[in-house]
RNA sequence: UGCCCGAUAGCUCAAUUGGCAGAGCGCCUGACUCUGGAUCAGGAGGUUCCAGGUUCGAGCCCUGGUCGGGCAACCA
């Protein structure tokens, strides 16, 4: 393996770890239970997980479950599955609902201590109280009440006594700060809703801000890493573990992924979702992990990935075909090949006597040192790729052409005779010979043939449907649009083919599986298969520098 | 006219306490009698935004500019 060099946040752990400042580290991978993980999420899970990997330690999933309203126990379970099949495994299973009672006593602690009241103020009133980056904010009356009233009314917030949105908690800080986060930030708020873990139990919840870096402290995570957007929020981060005095959990962030063509806002893709212009999370289309995995992405190319896009702080927007390189880097290893004809040509070999069968052996995949070879029926009826046959061919076309020549992958050298045409001229079917001479390790023909082309037995051919599946969008910053991201979605994004013809060794394609049928693509046998008709994803096209 | 962050090949991004600047895509060349629009190998391509400074040595540190992005949800 070739040193990889490592990122600013690993030199941040290195660092703290030379200096003794801890002896193992810890850290959190943390979502919220609104949406499917997607790509993005990937590279903070191979970040977090991987820091404690490589110099000891450990992770947590944590659930950041503060906001009842838009948690789901289904996305939970879903998550967890995606964690698992990236390939990591968590130290402690745990939800920051788990720390309501505590998290309730800590802004207890705020209120007794003066840093923390009761505001009556509506949204509206809030908003404009609080100023604009270049003029400070004005204080409300609410903000000098007694730590004696501001107790009661807490306590009668979390008893049910008033109506959502009437009254919030505050930080008292200071509404002149130049960081508008710590203008008095909002700490608990009243929603009388139900609660996937803890029911209504609650009818106050703490805000992220007043959650997450005390759930870090708790647990005693040392490097808790975020993305950039959460930069401004550090400041109030550690203002809150200092004034708390508890555990000094440290924040770091780092750039979020963004990839061309491609959406990461769970707001977004929920949308998507919900007006049907996808299947579901797990449409291969979509960016989630689901839908990747779906699609035939492999959890080796994800992280192969992670590694390759680095970890830094300037905002990027990652090429697709990045991607889609480890993706083939990967299958090209491991996948199978296997012969599938998408628009068939029909051809008769006249030499070769008709009703014959016999098996051909063809490597499973030459990349691969065992996966051994598989037979092929071969008759005298076949069908080709129709694109492998022109009339009038240019100069530099190896392949099919009247009375030129070609290798049959694994068979035989067969040479066209004849283009058979129907009452409007279209090619219905080709006459061909073969040299029987030529058959693969055993070609004794002398003859030679540039292009080789993949094709399937007509008697043996398996009938399957094909997905073939194009970006999702046409835009390539996604981010920069102004307009409805749904007028970007590419019409084309989906092209479902019937006419396929398969070798009849992919009866036995098995969910999970990976195939490269030769010089089309790699693909994977999708859930909506059936015992009758076989549905294959094309996970991603051959290199192709056309 | 406040605070925070960034600027590296044509494009998109990396670069281990300061030590010969790397990858993908794109481009070019070569190999290959069995994926020839595939696969493999190689190549070209950089004043690291500008100007100063510290240092034996700076893409990394300091100062000042220029340009770009972010910062006011009872979301996370």
């Amino acid at each position: 393996m070739e040193e990889k060099s490592t990122n600013f946040i690993e030199d941040i752990v290195e660092t703290d770890l030379k200096a003794g400042k801890h002896t193992i580290i810890a850290t959190r991978f943390p979502p919220e239970p609104n949406g499917y993980l997607h790509i993005g999420h990937a590279k903070s899970i191979c970040l977090n997980f991987g820091l404690a990997l490589k110099y000891g330690g450990k992770t947590n999933l944590r659930f950041d479950d503060t906001n009842p309203v838009t948690e789901e126990t289904e996305y939970v379970e879903n998550i967890k599955n995606d964690v698992r099949w990236l390939g990591f495994e968590w130290a402690e299973e745990l939800y920051a609902s788990d720390y309501f009672s505590q998290l309730y006593e800590f802004a207890m602690k705020l209120i007794n201590k003066g840093l923390a009241y009761v505001d009556d103020s509506t949204s509206e009133e809030m908003a404009a109280q609080k100023g604009t980056p270049t003029v400070p904010g004005t204080n409300n009356p609410y903000r000098s009440r007694s730590i004696e009233e501001n107790r009661k009314l807490f306590i009668e917030m979390k008893e049910g006594k008033y109506p959502d949105g009437s009254k919030v908690l505050r930080a008292k800080i200071d509404m002149g700060h130049v960081n508008m986060l710590l203008r008095d930030p909002v700490i608990y708020r009243i929603k009388h809703a139900h609660h996937h873990r803890t029911g209504d139990t609650w009818c106050v919840y703490p805000m992220y801000d007043f959650a997450h870096g005390q759930s870090d402290s708790i647990e005693k995570i040392t490097h808790s890493i975020c993305t950039l957007e959460f930069v401004p929020h550090r400041e109030l981060y550690d203002w809150f573990i200092e004034k708390l005095e508890i555990f000094p959990s440290k924040q770091y962030e780092f750039a979020r992924l963004n990839m061309s063509y491609t959406l990461m806002s769970k707001r977004k893709l929920l949308q998507l979702v919900n007006e049907k212009y996808v299947s579901g999370w797990d449409d291969p289309r979509m960016p989630t992990l689901s839908g990747a995995r779906r699609r035939g992405y492999t959890a080796k190319a994800f992280r192969d990935f992670c590694d390759k896009i680095g970890v830094a702080k300037r905002d990027n927007l990652i090429d697709l075909s990045l991607l889609e390189f480890c993706v083939r880097e990967h299958l090209n290893k491991i996948a199978e090949r296997r012969m599938v004809v998408f628009d068939p040509l029909k051809i008769v070999i006249t030499n070769y006597p008709e009703g014959k069968t016999e098996m051909l052996p063809s490597e499973n995949n030459t990349e691969a040192e065992n996966a051994g070879v598989r037979e092929v029926p071969f008759g005298c009826e076949l069908f080709i790729e129709r694109d492998d046959f022109m009339e009038n061919p240019p100069k530099k076309y190896f392949r099919l052409s009247p009375g030129g020549m070609v290798r049959l992958k694994s068979a035989f050298i067969i040479k066209c005779e004849e283009a058979i045409k129907d009452a409007n001229g279209n090619i219905v079917e080709l006459r061909c010979t073969y040299i029987p001479e030529s058959r693969s390790g055993h070609d004794t023909s002398g003859v030679h043939v540039k292009g080789v082309i993949h094709w399937v037995s007509a008697a043996h051919a398996v009938n399957i449907e094909v997905r073939q599946y194009e970006r999702l969008f046409n835009t390539e910053d996604m981010n920069a649009i102004e307009d409805d991201f749904k007028n970007h979605l590419n019409p084309h994004s989906l092209a479902v083919l019937n006419n396929v013809y398969a070798e009849p060794a992919l009866i036995n394609a098995k969910f999970g599986e990976h195939f490269q049928f030769l010089r089309m693509g790699y693909f994977c046998l999708d859930p909506d298969s059936s015992d009758t008709k076989l549905i294959f994803n094309r996970t991603v096209t051959l290199r192709d520098s056309k």
